[in-house]
RNA sequence: GGGCCUAUAGCUCAGUUGGUUAGAGCGCACCCCUGAUAAGGGUGAGGUCAUUGGUUCGAUUCCAAUUAGGCCCA
């Protein structure tokens, strides 16, 4: 007669770790799968099948990963996986961007004082095996948040083959005559004689001479354009630090909503800002008596004269015109500024600039031939003077772009480049046609990339730097026309394919064209090659021909495009117009933008305010699992906040997620694996069709890429469904039923089918949980050796069962309000565990039949030893009145009889077995032959 | 300055075509249990729905402005 129950009883059992110990799991998750060849298994049992292709957006081979790539790929992986477990093709292929000036930035560093006298070829060794280093570091770091990819055979921007694509591609453009050279402002250093990048430039203080300067406005244009102003000589007064690009001046640029007035001064009539006149005054001295007031739109074409040059400047809009300190209206020069350059575009103006590379001023300006930009200014300064044509002068001290490397000031300088044209061949309304095809997650990325490319100029794709791919044209000396010969392209191709972009830097005019090669357009025989390189967006918008389309494992066009929403600028954009301007139509059906990650306030990560958190910490304090559960829980589409805080409460959610499956293992250690669906009770139905109406729920968030969603459904579900309710419920069946009862059978059937189900459910979040899991559920017929060969749970309507679950709806309620009964006497230390306790309820209907309909199973469900059922006459003394529940009292009292010492449970057959004094009639029949 | 976007409890999220006392889970406080135990269960307290105007009989929901924040430009 053993004194002790606990042995008869069947308590969970299970050797999944309640500790999860990610840190340490993770890694040997990822050499399971690894060992066993999961993803590549994954891809062979989809062949065939229909495909998803979610095309990876190569992120930047430099640095280690921050926590914004991290969401990137694991956003990228989850649906990768939830695609492949339901069946479909959906191969993931990693991809690197390797060209550009970081690396050669980063290299050139390296070199030192070297970097001048090292070759071409050798840098770009170099920058290769720079890209190399951080490719493997990323891929490394990318594995290691669980995400599944061809990682041993990713695309490199770099690899030969690629950087074949790019000429491919490159050279479609080119025979289709969209590539152009033309001018454009870049930073110029005229101390180092070369361009620079923006991230090339550094601002500092300098001291500039600042002018104002009047441009005599054309007689007949006064007449025209201002009829009610004096008979006195008119003049336009601009304001500018630079006065030597003041020779390169082409126009005059007003805002168009701006009031200017006309101000008659003894000297003339002057047109300023009106809100600038009250500084003039100061600064001028004049006097400001107004004559006439006009919007800036209305002198739009107004011509006026340069001061010291014979030529007229138009005037012309621009919305960059701001009051600011001058006079508003802007001196445009468009082969020297940005906004100069655009208003340029716009108005047909050349883009001229007649400064040399030296910055000294061309033959074009005979007054100031030869002399340098900074030291003419005081020359240009006296010239107005003699000209009448200067306001006031005076030094400023501003903010100025100067040379990273030797310190001076750069100036903005036009030189040539290359440009795909927006309007050749209609690119640009190809695109935005393309646009409105295309599926936009979440839906305003599509307005937000449509005013994008509906304003953005001719793409500049040269860059005069050494690692990438260059533009591989050859130009003639004479006539300046580019050598247009498909046999040549194909054989610069080939050449590519074989022994890499470097070649083109290799190899010879004589090899490529043949001896005696003369233009063919103008006969003329002195050519060279176009050095510069070419923009590395157009390396990485070219993936969707270099890869998509030609990697046997992938078929174009892509489902899905998933990046950042900076992206929109980006390769949304260059993969747009690398792929409408060859292929007539985008690379993508659908694009998925996110947000950036931002610390606990909303702002933004950075080293300045000390708030970045790497995702290398989080896996070593938390594991992986954590920030793929973060991932998942937040809402992507907006910025996605990051904190301690929300660490610790995601490691909460996972440890409940974590610890119900530990249950459902642990109830499962003796299951049979037979087939009970003919014996459940009706709280067992409950609970199928809790579960297959989250399978359904899930299932459509995956499928609108809701994570968010799927993870808050599973979660609730796991704690509010089944921790506290189902699984509370079932422990008595569990635990003290004979372990091969039906009834025991039945519950362990169902949650066989919870557990797997759920699991799988979780697997495209946490992964490393899911196969963890999956690993302990005990061996059946077909189980795959990994979760993620196993097969997406479908929703089956035949579980799902509104009716019942709007009774139990009224159950769970009247159960809620029994809580609240038990809860008041807990407090007052009348009982402890409800077990002790009997209730009593005094319901009128439809409660009452709703309870005696099932009053065998309401101990059960309520948890207690006892129940009592009275129709309600009337309020109960010393009873909870149901709230929200009309007519309902429930009376807490002790249950009779005694505890029996095995289920725990009050019962007056307590006593009546002399073999086993100490427990209940049920117990002792479970026990009978065991 | 321009384009696009966001703002609901300490945290993460719901909130249907505008319609009674704005929901959930976590966290927190308190209680129970000790047969899921570095677990489990219960009860409770938390919100001027960023602010200010407007439309409407009625606004968290529609509109505008403001504030704060994000991305991309300038």
């Amino acid at each position: 007669m053993p004194t002790d129950y606990k042995d008869t009883l069947n308590l969970p059992q299970t050797g999944f770790p309640m500790k999860a110990n990610l840190n340490q799991k993770e890694p040997e998750t990822l050499k399971f799968w690894e060992d066993k060849g999961v993803y590549q298994k994954l891809q062979e049992k989809n062949k065939g099948q229909a495909s998803y292709i979610l095309h990876d957006g190569p992120p930047y081979a430099n640095g280690n990963i921050h926590i914004g790539h991290a969401l990137n790929k694991i956003l990228k992986d989850m649906i990768v996986k939830f695609k492949s477990m339901q069946g479909f093709y959906s191969p993931y292929v990693p991809g690197w961007d390797c060209h550009g000036l970081p690396i050669e930035l980063q290299v050139d560093k390296n070199l030192g004082d070297k970097k001048e006298s090292v070759g071409i070829s050798r840098k770009r060794q170099l920058c290769r095996e720079y890209a190399e280093k951080f490719v493997s570091i990323q891929r490394e770091e990318f594995k290691r948040l669980g995400v599944f990819g061809d990682w041993d055979r990713p695309y490199l921007t770099m690899s030969y083959a690629y950087e074949a694509s790019i000429v491919r591609e490159f050279f479609v453009f080119v025979k289709a005559g969209s590539v152009y050279k033309g001018k454009k402002p870049v930073h110029w250093c005229p101390s180092c004689v070369t361009a620079l990048a923006e991230a090339e430039v550094e601002y500092a203080d300098k001291e500039s001479p600042s002018v104002f300067v009047k441009f005599s406005v054309n007689d007949d244009d006064t007449a025209k354009y201002l009829p009610n102003v004096s008979n006195k000589k008119v003049f336009i007064v601009i304001w500018t630090t630079t006065p030597w690009t003041l020779p390169a001046n082409l126009a005059l640029a007003v805002n168009p909503d701006l009031v200017y007035v006309a101000v008659e001064e003894e000297a003339g009539t002057l047109i300023v800002a009106e809100d600038n006149l009250d500084n003039l005054k100061d600064k001028l001295g004049i006097k400001g008596r107004v004559v006439a007031k006009f919007k800036g739109a209305s002198i739009e074409g107004m011509r006026a004269r340069h001061p010291f040059i014979e030529r007229d400047s138009k005037v012309i809009l621009g919305d960059f015109v701001a009051v600011g300190e001058g006079s508003g209206i802007v001196h445009i020069a468009p082969g020297h500024g940005e906004d100069d350059y655009e208003a340029g575009l716009k108005y047909g103006l050349d883009i001229y600039a007649p400064v040399d590379d030296r910055g000294k001023f061309t033959k074009a300006v005979p007054q100031f031939e030869g002399r340098f930009v900074f030291k003419a200014n005081d020359a240009i300064i006296e010239t107005l003077k003699e000209r009448d044509a200067l306001l006031g002068t005076e030094k400023i001290k501003h903010s100025y772009p100067h040379c990273w490397r030797c310190k001076k000031p750069v100036i903005f300088r036009a030189t040539a480049q290359w440009f795909i044209s927006m309007e050749k061949n209609g690119l640009r309304n190809k695109c935005i046609g393309e646009i409105d095809k295309t599926q936009w997650v979440p839906s305003w990325g599509r307005d937000r990339i449509h005013n994008m490319v509906a304003g953005r100029p001719d793409w500049c794709i040269s860059r005069q730097r050494s690692w990438g791919v260059p533009i591989t044209l050859i130009t003639c000396d004479d006539c300046g026309a580019y050598v247009n010969d498909s046999a040549l392209f194909d054989r610069i191709i080939a050449l590519t394919e074989k022994h890499g972009a470097d070649i083109w830097f290799e190899t010879g005019l004589k090899e490529l064209l043949g001896d005696g090669f003369k233009c063919p357009a103008c006969g003329g025989s002195s050519l060279k090659k176009e050095m510069d390189i070419l923009d590395v967006w157009f390396d990485s918008g070219v993936s969707h021909a270099a890869v998509v389309e030609l990697d046997e494992r992938l078929t174009w066009p892509a489902d899905m495009y998933l990046e950042g929403s900076d992206q929109h600028r980006g390769w949304f954009q260059s993969s747009l117009l690398a792929s409408t301007g060859t292929r007539g139509t985008a690379p993508y059906k659908t694009v998925l933008t996110h947000g950036f990650t931002v610390d606990g306030q909303g702002k933004k990560m950075s080293k300045s305010l000390g708030n970045v958190i790497a995702p290398q910490e989080i896996i070593k304090a938390n594991g992986a699992e954590i920030i793929r559960l973060w991932v998942s829980a937040e809402d992507y589409r907006d910025d996605i906040r990051l904190s301690k805080e929300i660490i610790s409460r995601l490691t909460e959610a996972y440890r409940k997620i974590r610890n119900t499956g530990r249950f459902l293992l642990g109830t499962l250690h003796d299951f049979d694996g037979k087939d009970y669906s003919k014996n459940l009770l009706e709280i067992d139905l409950w609970a199928l069709s809790r579960l297959h109406g989250l399978i359904k729920r899930v299932t459509a968030a995956y499928e609108r890429f809701d994570f968010h969603e799927a993870f808050h459904s599973i979660y609730n579900f796991c704690i509010v469904d089944m921790s506290s309710f189902y699984l509370d419920i079932l422990k008595d069946r569990i635990y003290t039923f004979k372990s091969d009862s039906i009834e025991r059978r039945a519950a362990q059937w169902v949650l066989h089918n919870i557990l797997l189900d759920m699991t799988k459910l979780t697997a495209p979040i946490i992964s490393f949980t899911a196969e963890e899991i999956w690993g302990y559920i005990p061996a059946f017929s077909g189980k795959p050796e990994s979760i993620f060969l196993s097969e997406f749970p479908k929703a089956l309507d035949a579980f799902i069962r509104p009716d019942l679950e709007e009774k139990w709806d009224k159950l769970i309620k009247i159960r809620n309000e029994a809580n609240k009964a038990l809860e008041i006497k807990r407090k007052e230390k009348f009982i402890g565990n409800a077990l002790e306790a009997k209730l009593s309820f005094y319901a009128a209907e439809p409660e009452f039949s709703l309870l005696e309909d099932n009053k065998d199973f309401l101990p059960a469900l309520f948890i207690v030893s006892e129940i009592g059922l009275n129709r309600f006459s009337g309020k109960v003394q010393d009873a909870h009145e149901g709230e929200g529940i009309k007519d309902l009292f429930i009376k807490v009292e002790k249950a009779s009889g005694n505890k029996c010492e095995r289920c725990w449970n009050w019962s007056n057959t307590v006593g009546e077995f002399s073999d086993h004094p100490n427990i209940c009639s049920r117990c002792h029949a479970a026990i009978a032959n065991s």
